[in-house]
DNA sequence: AGGTCGACCTGGCAGC
DNA sequence: TGCTGCCAGGTCGACC
C-alpha cells in the first residue's frame, strides 16, 4: 500500500511515540507475516527490548533497540499498517499486537499478508537493503546519478521510475504523478530523455514527494496512519485512478495502461 | 544483463 | 443473492 510519503509519515509518528518504550509482550495472530524465524522465536527476541529509534530506508521502517545490535524490519508492502493506540483487542486483520510498556499497544494489520517482519543483525542481511538505491530526498539522488542509469535503460521511464535500484521509495501512485507533473510520456524509455527532461524528473520527483509527505500520505484505499486516519494528499492526486476524468491541465481525456503489469495513468495530450 | 511475468494473499466491486 | 472476473499502494524468483 504505502509508498516513501505514507511509509515517512508513519515512522515519524512513531518515532514521537515509542522511543523509550520497551515491548512487554508480542502477539503473534498469523505467522505468515514473521519471516525468517519461528514466531515464539521471534516473541522471544522482542519482549523487554527497548525501542531506541524509529526510521525509514525506501519502504521499509526500521526499528534499533538500546543496548542490542538487532533491528526489527517491518515493510507492510501492499496492505500493511501499524496502528498505535490503547486497545489489545485485535483491529480488523490484525496479525501481530505489542503490548507496550506505557500500556498502550501497537497493531500489525495486515489484509492481504504480503508484508514481512524480520529482526536482523545488520541492515544489510537482507536482500532489500543490499540493491536499494539512494533516497531521492538526499544528496546521493542528483543529476549525474539520474543521468548516469537512465542513460541505460531502455525500459519505459515509468517502468524505472518503480525500480527501487534505481530509486528508492518511489511505487506505483507516484510514479504516474511525477510523470504527468513533469509532462513526459510514461512509454518513452528511459533513455530516450534529454537532460533538460533528467532536470526536470528531479525536480518533480522531490517536489511532488515533499509535498505529499507534508499532506501526510495518499489513501486511495487501505493506507492509513499510526493513528488510523487517511493521508491528506488524496486532494493533489492529478492523475492516478482517475481514467476518463477530465486532465486538470488541458481538459483532455485521462488513460490508462498497464505497464509490467500495473496501472499507469497519464494524458496524453501533456505527456510527451 | 535487463526486462517482464507470475506468485504470494484477501477482499471489494462491477456485471451478469 | 450469488457467482465470476478484475483490480488493488510491493517484492522477488524464474524466465526469455
Amino acid at each position: 500500500m504505502p509508498e516513501l510519503p505514507e511509509v515517512e509519515t508513519i515512522a515519524r509518528d512513531l518515532r514521537g511515540l515509542l522511543i523509550g518504550a520497551s515491548i512487554r509482550d508480542v502477539r503473534v495472530r498469523d505467522g505468515r507475516v514473521v519471516r525468517g524465524m519461528t514466531p515464539p522465536a521471534f516473541r522471544r527476541k522482542l519482549r523487554g527490548r527497548v525501542i531506541a529509534d524509529v526510521f525509514r530506508r525506501g519502504k521499509a521502517i526500521i526499528f534499533p533497540f538500546a543496548g542490542s545490535p538487532e533491528y526489527l524490519v517491518v515493510q507492510l508492502m501492499m496492505t500493511g499498517q501499524l496502528i498505535a493506540g490503547a486497545s489489545s483487542l485485535p483491529q480488523k486483520d490484525s496479525r501481530i499486537i505489542f503490548s507496550l510498556s506505557s500500556g498502550g499497544f501497537l497493531h500489525y494489520n495486515d489484509q492481504r499478508l504480503f508484508g514481512r517482519l524480520q529482526i536482523v543483525k545488520d541492515l544489510s542481511e537482507l536482500k532489500y537493503f543490499q540493491i536499494l538505491g539512494p533516497e531521492p530526498l538526499t544528496k546521493d539522488f542528483n543529476a549525474g546519478w539520474i543521468e548516469r542509469l537512465l542513460s541505460r535503460r531502455k525500459a519505459p521511464i515509468k517502468s524505472v521510475l518503480m525500480d527501487h535500484t534505481f530509486v528508492a521509495g518511489i511505487g506505483n501512485i507516484y510514479a504516474s504523478e511525477i510523470l504527468f507533473e513533469s509532462g513526459i510520456d510514461p512509454r518513452r524509455p528511459a533513455s530516450s530523455l534529454n537532460k533538460e527532461e533528467y532536470r526536470i524528473l528531479l525536480k518533480k520527483i522531490t517536489g511532488v514527494l515533499r509535498r505529499a509527505i507534508k499532506q501526510r500520505g495518499t489513501s486511495m484505499n487501505n493506507y492509513r496512519d499510526s493513528a488510523g486516519q487517511k493521508g491528506g494528499f488524496m486532494k493533489s492526486i492529478k492523475v492516478y485512478g482517475r481514467e476518463n476524468e477530465k486532465c486538470p491541465r488541458c481538459s483532455a481525456k485521462i488513460q490508462r495502461l498497464v505497464q509490467s503489469g500495473r496501472s499507469t495513468f497519464f494524458c496524453e495530450g501533456c505527456q510527451n
